[in-house]
DNA sequence: TATAGTCATGCAATCGATTGCGATAATAAA
DNA sequence: TTTATTATCGCAATCGATTGCATGACTATA
C-alpha cells in the first residue's frame, strides 16, 4: 500500500532539491538538460501524478466548476450536463454535481459546500421551492460567478434561459392551426417562472389568433406524476367539459392526459390532440408518439458553461451581466394533426 | 469583490496569532473563554468559512468519493446516484460524478482526475468497452479503495452486483408459467458480464421448466436505439419466424420489438408477450405497459457507498473484498399475461 | 524572596507544489 | 591573475489550516 509519489520522493531519490525537480518537470530551461532527462525519466518510472489539490491552495484556483441542479434524472438535466461537461473539459475544468432534489435546504448546504470547496464558478438551476436567494449572493460577494440557467431568478447575474412563452405560444398555435378550436391547459406550479411563461404563451396565441379564451381553460396538473394527471382529465371528461386539444406544461403531464383520453375511448389525436412540453425520452417512444416542444439541453449546457468561464478568466475586471434566451423548436408527432 | 475570509484576517482583525484562532473556533479549552466567544462572534459576522483545500491538503482527506459511470441519462444510473449520496451526505462526504459514456479513454482519464483530487475513494461502473483495468488497478496500489458495482471486472475488490442471472431467469420462468413456450430472447453485448448472465438465466430456466432450447432463440439486439429493435423483430417476423414470448435485455430493446408487432397488428400480450429489464421510467407509461425486471438502484448505491466507506475508514488495516449480490424484483404489467 | 505550578497564547513545522531571489561554480573577458 | 558573465541549482516564503512544544505572565507555596 504505497502512499503517492511526490515531489519531495523524486527529489530525495536523486539527490537535488525539490524546487529543481519541479522547474525540471516542466522544462525550465534554467535546468540543465540533463537533470531534466533524469527527473523526467524518474517521474515517469514511479508515475509521480501532482497533487491537485496542492495545486490549487497554491493558486487559488482549482481549474472546477460547481453544477446545482434539482434532479439528475429528468432527461432534459442530463443534456443540459452534457453540454456543460463538453465544454469544461475541453478547457480543463473539471465539475461537481449536486442535486438540490427540489429542496432549498440542500440547496444552501450544497451552495455551501461548492463555496468550502473554492470552486472556480458555478451553475445553478434553482429549485421550485427556491424564494430566497441569499445564499447565492453571499457566494457572488465573495467574486465567485454564478451563472443561473434554465429557471429565471431575481439575481443580477449572468442568465440561460429557454424561451418559454415562445414555446407555450408555439404549441398553442400548432393546435390551433391543425384546426382545434377548443383547447385546455395543464398548467404547472403557480410560482414557478416557466410555468407563467408556457401559460401566457397560451393565453397571448388565442388572443392572436382570436380564438376565445377563459380561465376555465386552465386546469392546475399534478407534479411528476402521471397518474394524477390521468385523475384530472377523466375528472374533467366526467364533468363533460368539451375540449379538442391539450396543451400539457411537460410530457409527464400529457402522457397522463393521454391516457385518461384512451381509457375513454377517445381517440388521438382525431378527437382531442395533445402537445407536451420538453421532449421526454419516452415521448418518442409511446404510442401515439407524443408531440412536443424540445428545449436544448445540450445547448442550454454549452452556453451557460462557455458563459460562466468567460466570467472566470476575467476575475478581476467586472462582467457585465448576460442573459441568453434559446430558442424552442416543435418536435411533431404523432399526438396533433400535421396538415 | 471581497476575498474568502481566512484565519488570517481574523487574527489579524483581532490581534491574536492564527493559531489561537484556530484552537478558538473549535471550544479548545486551552484558549480562555473571553477569547473564544470574541473570535467566534467575530467568524459569525464576516461569515468565515474554512477553506476545504487547505483542510484537504492538511490531512491528506478529502471527505470526497469520486463515482464513475457509463451515463446519467438511464434512469438506473440515476437512482444508484441518489442511493450513493444519501450515505455520502449523511456521513459528511461530498461526491463527484464522471460520466465515462462508455468510452474506456473517458473512463481513464477520469479514474486519474479523481487521482489528483484525492479523492478518499472511488466508486465505478466500467464502461461496455473497458476490457483492460490497468487504471483502476493503479490507484488501489497507491492506497485508494474503489468499490465496483453493476457490471462485474476481474478486479480483486469489493463489488455490488445485481442478480442477473436470477433476473433473466424469473423473466424467462414468468413467460413460461404464463402459457408461453416459444420464446426468443433479444440479448446484449457479448463481452458484458449482464448480457450474459440474463442470457444463462433464459437458457437455465428452458432446461429447468423442459421447455426445448436452441440457439436461434437468441437475436443480438441493438444497442440502446429501440429503432433498431424494430427491424430487428421485424425481420424475424418477415422471415417466418413463430415465438410468443420477447425476453429482452433491457427495455429500451423491449419497446422496440413492442412497436415491431404493434406494426404487424400482432397482439400484446395475447400473441406474443413481452418482459423487458430495469424498469426504465418510461415503461409504466407505454401501452401496453412493460413487464419488466426492476434492479433497485438505490439500494445498490447505498450499500456500494457504505461498503466503500467502510474501507476508506479502516485505511490502514487490510480489508478483504466483499462482493454482494442484490436480488431483482419482476414488475407485473401489461406486456405480459397475469394468470 | 526564590521556586514551582497554571494558564493563555505564540512559534514554527507540516501537508505538496510554485517561484522570486540569492548562491555557487565554471567559463569568458580584460 | 582578476573581474565579469553565465549556467545551474537551492533557500525560503507562500497558499490556509492544524498542532506539538516553548514561552511568558501570574499565582501559590515554602
Amino acid at each position: 500500500m504505497k502512499q503517492a509519489v511526490t515531489l519531495k520522493d523524486l527529489a530525495r531519490e536523486l539527490n537535488i532539491s525539490i524546487s529543481t525537480v519541479s522547474r525540471a518537470l516542466k522544462d525550465n530551461p534554467e535546468i540543465s538538460a540533463v537533470t531534466r532527462a533524469r527527473v523526467q525519466k524518474l517521474a515517469k518510472e514511479l508515475n509521480y501524478q501532482p497533487n491537485a489539490l496542492a495545486l490549487s491552495l497554491r493558486h487559488s484556483k482549482t481549474n472546477t466548476i460547481g453544477v446545482i441542479l434539482p434532479e439528475l434524472v429528468h432527461f432534459f438535466f442530463s443534456t443540459v450536463i452534457s453540454g456543460i461537461e463538453d465544454i469544461a473539459y475541453s478547457n480543463g475544468y473539471n465539475i461537481i454535481i449536486c442535486q438540490s432534489n427540489e429542496s432549498i435546504n440542500r440547496e444552501i448546504l450544497d451552495s455551501k459546500a461548492l463555496f468550502n470547496h473554492r470552486v472556480d464558478g458555478i451553475l445553478a438551476c434553482v429549485s421550485k421551492n427556491t424564494t430566497q436567494y441569499d445564499h447565492f449572493i453571499a457566494i457572488q460577494d465573495k467574486g465567485i460567478p454564478i451563472v443561473f440557467f434554465d429557471r429565471d431568478v431575481p439575481i443580477d447575474a449572468s442568465k440561460i434561459l429557454s424561451n418559454d412563452f415562445e414555446g407555450g405560444y408555439n404549441a398553442t398555435k400548432h393546435l390551433i392551426q391543425s384546426g382545434k378550436k377548443k383547447l385546455i391547459h395543464l398548467s404547472g406550479p403557480e410560482g414557478l417562472m416557466l410555468s407563467e411563461q408556457r401559460k401566457r404563451g397560451f393565453i397571448q396565441a388565442h388572443q392572436d389568433l382570436a380564438i376565445p379564451f377563459s380561465r376555465e381553460k386552465i386546469l392546475r396538473c399534478g407534479d411528476e406524476d402521471a397518474r394524477e394527471n390521468f385523475k384530472i382529465i377523466n375528472d374533467a371528461l366526467d364533468r363533460g367539459m368539451k375540449f379538442d386539444g391539450i396543451f400539457a406544461v411537460n410530457d409527464i403531464a400529457a402522457v397522463g392526459a393521454l391516457q385518461a383520453l384512451k381509457a375513454a375511448h377517445i381517440s388521438v389525436p382525431q378527437e382531442v390532440a395533445i402537445i407536451g412540453y420538453s421532449d421526454w425520452q419516452f415521448s418518442s417512444f409511446i404510442s401515439p408518439s407524443l408531440t412536443t416542444i424540445k428545449q436544448n439541453g445540450n445547448d442550454m449546457g454549452r452556453k451557460a458553461a462557455e458563459l460562466l468561464l468567460e466570467e472566470v478568466h476575467s476575475k478581476d475586471t467586472f462582467v457585465e451581466p448576460k442573459s441568453i434566451t434559446l430558442s424552442t423548436e416543435i418536435i411533431l408527432r404523432e399526438t396533433t394533426l400535421n396538415k
